[in-house]
DNA sequence: AAGCAATTTGAGTGATCGCTCAATACTTGA
DNA sequence: TCAAGTATTGAGCGATCACTCAAATTGCTT
């Protein structure tokens, strides 16, 4: 019995994800989604049950996508302070698509949440806060392995970084040439390696 | 001859400015137009061309009010830099309405504009543009009046400045605590005031 | 090969979208 | 007082919205 699905709701996933992260949630249409799944409308609500709830897995997945890179990017740089560093200067490098994949899709689906779409900015909060966790473990463990100064305040250092890493992406979605950009991203990453106890 | 119009062309803009930075875009349709302006399609048509329109002049008279928001800070506050870092304590207040009106329109504007509505985001990237400006011009000020370092680095303070600003008012909408919120923009404020020569 | 169950299909649902325009209401000059 | 001229009105336009469901298609089991 049971006949085997065409798509792959993993690859259709991610192509939800990246059509809800460029255009938003509003200006997102079944039809865009149809396209861009190569999915009829019936197969979508099959799997996916709402635009909302398609909306809200799209939001999961690019969560955990980012953490993932994260925690690539720290093992890949050896210590927790050049992960972070690292990290900033990735949204530093110069985009193939400018304006497109830039400003963060958790940040974009808060300030696009209105009151009759509550569950989304809600999750999007909860998203935020789990981010901030992530980056206070970060510095925690950066605190553990002696790299970082033990009376160092963690919170304010997570919540400082999160927002320059906000800041950061929004500019590189403004637009501007490569160098500034990459210039401020260099200056935001000294700045964590300056945390660096000598 | 020319029947009187009853409505206030200036009080009409002021609430679909309202309505727009509140929704966005996208998510504000012309029954939530009519409402909020006590106008009927056909009025809001004769007077603004399209929805488009209404928003690109919901965005102008956003701006130009910010503008003098920020001339009235530094007027009262006695200096530029003073100016600049009461702005930025004027953002960490108790808020009336949490998440509502605090992440800056402008910023909403380019974030959520797609490549369908190219003209949007082309404009709110100018306006943000004339914001970096504006704030140059006032450390410039400061720089002339002596206080501020003569070799200080104007465009990079204003673009620093400009990015401070919309971390902070992206917080502010996050939500949290308005004590974390006043400090963060305390923290923000003294950095301005930090640059004045001794 | 036949039957069953899971799945896709896509035309079509009512609602709402941005927007228009013939009809109506109002103000003013003569 | 009333014709002229300007503005508002609001029903309704075609298009699109998110979404549904009866019918067709498919793969598996027997």
């Amino acid at each position: 019995m049971t006949r085997a699905r065409p798509y792959d709701r993993d690859v259709a996933l991610n192509a939800a994800m990246q059509l809800f992260w460029r255009k938003g949630y509003h200006a997102t249409s079944l039809k865009d989604l149809e396209a861009a799944l190569k999915m009829k409308p019936g197969s979508i609500y099959a799997a996916f049950q709402s635009k909302e709830a398609l909306y809200l897995a799209s939001l999961e997945r690019y969560y955990h996508s980012t953490c993932e890179s994260l925690q690539t990017k720290i093992a890949e740089a050896g210590s927790p302070l050049a992960g972070l560093a690292e990290f900033l200067r990735g949204f530093g490098m110069a985009r193939e698509n400018p304006n497109d994949y830039n400003v963060c899709m958790v940040v974009k689906s808060m300030i696009d949440a209105t009151a009759e779409d509550a569950k989304i900015g809600e999750i999007a909060r909860e998203y935020l806060d789990l981010m901030s966790d992530e980056f206070a473990a970060i510095f925690q463990q950066a605190q553990d392995l002696g790299e970082l100064d033990s009376d160092a305040d963690i919170s304010y250092l997570a919540r400082r970084y999160q927002m320059n890493l906000t800041a950061l992406r929004f500019e590189a979605q403004r637009g501007g040439t490569d160098a500034t950009l990459a210039k401020l991203a260099e200056e935001m990453a000294h700045d964590v390696e300056k945390l660096r106890v000598a």
